[in-house]
DNA sequence: CGCGACGTTGATTTGCCTCAACGATTGTGG
DNA sequence: CCACAATCGTTGAGGCAAATCAACGTCGCG
């Protein structure tokens, strides 16, 4: 489990073993069942997750009383709502694990301690949200440019493995079509 | 301008008249006219832009030939195409002027000559990154939940000057919608 | 002045949703 | 270990939001 964390660390920056040890002190393990929450709607969030294994979603109720899921987390991921997390409002958005799961958590007030203590952190979480935001970019441009028929196809054939984890209304959800549809798709070639 | 930008980024970080110097004189003014662009199809993204006057579109074309615009771009606000600028991949996107616009080019490589040259210019892109990722998330959160009637009319309310600066056609393909029908809605109450 | 860019309108079509009902599977308490 | 209840996926009928297509009006600019 470290071990990942600190490949996963090292593809980023140069990191000293003495330097990971202080950083994972700061990380507190935490074992999920499957339906539990990290965070709750109505709640501050206060730290962010770095999942080792399992799988969470974040989402939300709308108006109607729907789920509506805006990512999934899994293993080497980083999770949070950022909006919470750095303006400190309450959140609407919900993380839930889908399964499972097995996070490690840093504690907000953790991580500004630490940007002070190895300034290179900083470098680091930088990376990662300019990897997430493009991430997102990217998802934001796919829903602009394919049909609902493509935009399942294509998730299918980038995520084979993952499809199959968790239930079709969560992911008819994360979509952005309802099960019904998605039903509907995958019986007409 | 340059009080603009100085105001701007002691907003997020504490520096020094001189460092602010230093920092300024990594970036070259550039003048756009109208349709000028920054950034075009197939080319590789090597600069961020700040925007001290004026207005800018990201956009591609898809697989119909239609303009899809991302994002809009306005004064003091930073524009590039983060996927090809930190991948180095060829660009699909287009950064273009809306009108007659004034831009800081802050070239990729400089930029790492600054994090080196004053360390906490990491932690101030770290932190536009951060918002510009939570602005996207809510945008997403806006798409999904609503209907395109109620998306244009909390973009209007919450934006009435700049629905005056931009052609509604662009408008529409920013909202996600076709000229055609956002024309519908404007007259339908 | 004339042309191109932009906005509008209406007729028609369609992608996707809603609702309701029904199987299949899972899991849980007695 | 079974019975029964949730939970999940599927099907089909009907409806609506928004796209498409085509035509026309208008303005501003070269």
């Amino acid at each position: 489990m470290d071990d990942n964390l600190l490949q996963y660390i090292r593809r980023y920056i140069d990191i000293s073993d003495a330097e990971f040890s202080l950083f994972r002190s700061y990380l507190t393990p935490l074992m999920l069942k499957k339906k539990e929450t990290l965070l709750k709607n109505g709640e501050v969030c206060r730290a962010r997750y770095f999942i080792t294994s399992g799988c969470l979603r974040l989402y939300y109720i709308d108006q109607k009383g729907n789920e509506q899921i805006m990512h999934f987390g899994i293993e080497n991921w980083w999770i949070t709502n950022y909006d919470s997390l750095l303006n400190n409002i309450p959140s609407h958005l919900i993380i839930e694990a889908v399964e499972k799961t097995q996070v490690l958590e840093l504690k907000e007030t953790s991580l500004q301690e630490l940007y002070q203590r190895i300034p290179k952190t900083e470098r680091f979480f930088r990376i990662i949200m300019e990897r997430t935001y493009i991430a997102t970019q990217r998802r934001i441009e796919f829903m602009y440019s394919l049909s609902s028929e493509e935009i399942l196809k294509s998730f299918i054939d980038a995520n084979p493995e993952f499809v199959q984890r968790v239930p079709q209304y969560m992911l008819a959800s994360y979509l952005g079509i309802t099960p019904e549809y998605l039903s509907f798709l995958r019986k007409n070639p």
